[in-house]
DNA sequence: TAAAAATACTCCATAGGTATTTTAT
DNA sequence: ATAAAATACCTATGGAGTATTTTTA
């Protein structure tokens, strides 16, 4: 299981179609299916049921896309803290030119 | 950044010498720099400090570790609570069988 | 000098693409 | 007959290994 694994899958629970889904996280509909299905042999379980007309998700599905929504906002999280942090860092270093400079 | 790197980043934090990490993690210690590295690049700043002594964590590092031992931990939580429910409905179908039997 | 980290390079596993077939309505 | 998913096959990227060179305590 890993984070771009977890794109895949919500975005084919959410456009509940496989073919939807590859355009919107810009990959091909064989390289989409390939991935669930790889993280469905992972799990052990499918996540989605094919057999009627459109595509739906199963319990097991329902339980992981909680924590995949949860996961990949901590993720964004990280990512903007961080990006945050720099710029505070940037911006401290910039007051002690102007302090240095005044001095 | 992916989970994988996160699992290197949290081994490096604990152990604060990447060839220790690399074992834990049953990696050689050139491929835990190169995924810390590339883990850096994507961020845009260091997580460790590696002029002195040891290996330190930034405050960048801080801030991510914070995150990765969630991510992590969601992981776990998510592929144990799948397992679980699979093991309910082998359950459920071990009753269903019963019964069926029985009437 | 003796640790550990960085660098250079090589290789191969696999993610993702194209082409095609199968399935279902 | 059409649209979507699955399957087959191929290619290229990059993750990880071995060997080696810095680095620093």
């Amino acid at each position: 299981m890993d984070l771009v694994q977890l794109e895949h899958f919500l975005a084919v629970a959410d456009e509940r179609t496989f073919t939807r889904a590859a355009e919107r996280v810009f990959r091909t509909q064989p390289a989409l299916s390939q991935s669930i299905k790889k993280l469905e042999t992972e799990l052990g379980t499918p996540l989605f049921v094919r057999d009627n007309g459109d595509v739906s998700v199963t319990e097991a599905g329902r339980l992981l896309r909680d924590y995949a929504l949860r996961m990949l906002k901590l993720r964004d999280e990280a990512t903007r803290s961080i990006a945050q942090l720099q710029n505070l860092e940037i911006g401290t270093l910039t007051i002690a030119a102007h302090e240095s400079a005044g001095l």
